[in-house]
DNA sequence: GCTTTCTAGGTACGCCGTACGTAGAGGCGT
DNA sequence: ACGCCTCTACGTACGGCGTACCTAGAAAGC
C-alpha cells in the first residue's frame, strides 16, 4: 500500500514559492534564487524590464540558458523573484509607534523609494501581486500598525490594497508611463501638444479652463504624492458606512 | 529659401494621435485605424492580450504583416488604439446630475464594466496611460461632474488619477492578477496554501489571525468594491488641508 | 558500490517585432 | 491630359525571445 509515499500531490506547484528551493540530492547547484534575483534586478535597473531575458541573465551568471530553467521554471517566476528581492529593503521598526497614520505614511514613503529606485517594480507588482517571503513581512508589519484600528481583519486588508495601489499607481504615473528606452520628456511635450490642439477644436470646454489654468502652479511630485497619501489615509481609516451620502 | 514648406517639423511624433490617420495623398487605405483596432479589442477579449500580435491582426484583417506599419508604426501604438476604442464604450449623459458623488460612482461603475469585458485593458492602462479622443471625452465629462466642487483644476485632476488608479487597480485585482492562459482557481488556491503553510511557521502572528477570521465572511467583490469606492469618494471629495493630524 | 536523483547545458522550434526594398496605384500641379 | 510624386501593399530577412527535449555526469542515499 503506497499511502505513505504522500498523496500524489497532484501537479506541480504554479506558486514558485511553494516549490522548495533544494531537495538535497544531486549534485550542489552553483547558483540560488537569491543570486539570481540580484543579477536580474541589476540588469532591469540598469536596462529595464525589457532588458531582462532568461538568456541573458544565464549569461550575467556564466551559465548556460537552460540551466536557469533549474533554478527559474518559467520567466513570470523570475519576476515573482525579483519582486519580493526588492521587497527585502523594506526596514520595519521592531514595534509600530502606536501613531497609525505616521506609520502608514512611513510605509507608504518606503513604499514609493523602492519603487523609485526600480522603476521597473511598479509594472511587474501590478501584473503579477505575487507574495513571497517579503511580501508577507510586509503584510505582517502593517497589521501590526493596524492594530489599534477597530476594523475587522478583512476591511483591514482591503485598506492596504487600496494604500499599495494608490503608492503604485503614483509611481507609474510620476515614470510618465513611459516604455523602456522611451524618452520622457519628449511623450509629456507631446501629449501636451496633442491636448492644446485638441483643446482648439473646442469640443473640451472644462479641459480647456483646466489647461489654461494649469499652467500656473507647477506642483512638485513630492507635493502631489503628499496630498494626494493625506486623502488615501484618512479614506482609510473612515469608518467603512461613515459616508452620509450614498 | 524653402521657407514655405513648413520648418522640417522635427522628428515625426512618437505620439500616434499626432499622427494623421490620412494625408490624402496615393491610394485608399483597405482598412483603418478603427477597423484594426476592433479587430485587436475583439482577439485581446478572446484570447488574451499574449494573442495579440502584429502578425496575427493583419492576418484576421486579410492583410500583409507589413502592411500593418502603414496604420500602426509601432506595436506599442496598437495599444493605444485598443485602449481609445474601449473608452469608446462610455455613456454619458447631456448634464451631470448635480449630485458630484453619485455621478462619480455611476462613472466608477462604467469604468469597472469595462474593465470586465475587457480584461487585458487593464494591464495595458496601467502600463501606456495614453490619451486618446475618448479618453479626453471622459475627463471632459469628469470635469463636468467636477464643477461644483471648488478646488483648482490640478487637485480634481489628481482626484480623478485617484479614482481611476483604485478602479484599475481593483480590476485588475478581480481578475486575480493571472497572465493570460492561467488558471485562477489554481492560484488561488496555491497562495491560500501558501500562505497556510507560511503562517504556521509563527513568523506572522497577525497574519495569522487575519487569515483565521477571514474565513467567516466571504463578502462579495461588489460589496467589497462599494465599500472601497464610498472611502476613494470620501478621500476625492475632502478639501486637500483638512485632516488633523499630520 | 549501485542506484537514484539531481544539475548543467546544447540544440532546435516556433514565435515575435520590425528594418528594408520593390512594385504599383492614384491624387495633384501643370 | 499627362507625368510626377507620394502613398499603400507586402515579401523577405534578421536578431531575439521563451522553452521543450535530450544527453552527460555529479553526488547523496541505500
Amino acid at each position: 500500500m503506497p499511502s505513505s509515499k504522500t498523496p500524489p500531490a497532484a501537479t506541480t506547484p504554479e506558486l514558485i514559492w511553494l516549490r522548495p528551493e533544494r531537495t538535497g540530492r544531486g549534485p550542489r547547484p552553483a547558483h540560488s534564487r537569491a543570486s539570481i534575483a540580484a543579477v536580474a534586478v541589476a540588469l532591469a535597473d540598469a536596462e529595464g524590464l525589457g532588458a531582462v531575458s532568461m538568456r541573458r541573465i544565464a549569461a550575467e551568471l556564466g551559465a548556460g540558458t537552460m540551466s536557469l530553467y533549474n533554478y527559474v521554471p518559467k520567466k513570470e517566476h523570475l519576476f515573482d523573484l525579483m519582486l519580493d528581492a526588492v521587497s527585502g529593503e523594506y526596514r520595519f521598526p521592531d514595534q509600530p509607534s502606536g501613531d497609525v497614520r505616521s506609520d502608514l505614511r512611513e510605509l507608504a514613503h518606503q513604499q514609493l523609494a523602492i519603487l523609485r529606485r526600480h522603476p521597473w517594480a511598479a509594472t511587474v507588482v501590478v501584473t503579477r501581486p505575487s507574495l513571497g517571503p517579503n511580501g508577507l513581512r510586509f503584510a505582517e508589519y502593517y497589521l501590526a500598525v493596524m492594530a489599534p484600528v477597530p476594523f475587522d481583519s478583512g476591511t483591514k486588508l482591503e485598506a492596504m490594497s487600496l494604500l499599495n495601489g494608490f503608492v503604485v499607481q503614483f509611481a507609474e504615473w510620476e515614470r510618465g508611463g513611459v516604455s523602456p528606452g522611451q524618452d520622457r520628456e519628449q511623450g509629456q511635450r507631446e501629449l501636451i501638444e496633442y491636448m492644446t490642439q485638441a483643446v482648439l477644436t473646442g469640443q473640451y470646454p472644462h479641459l480647456a479652463t483646466a489647461l489654461a489654468s494649469a499652467g500656473g502652479n507647477p506642483s512638485t511630485p513630492d507635493s502631489v504624492f503628499e496630498r494626494s497619501l493625506g486623502r488615501i489615509l484618512t479614506a482609510m481609516l473612515t469608518p467603512p458606512d461613515q459616508p452620509a451620502t450614498t
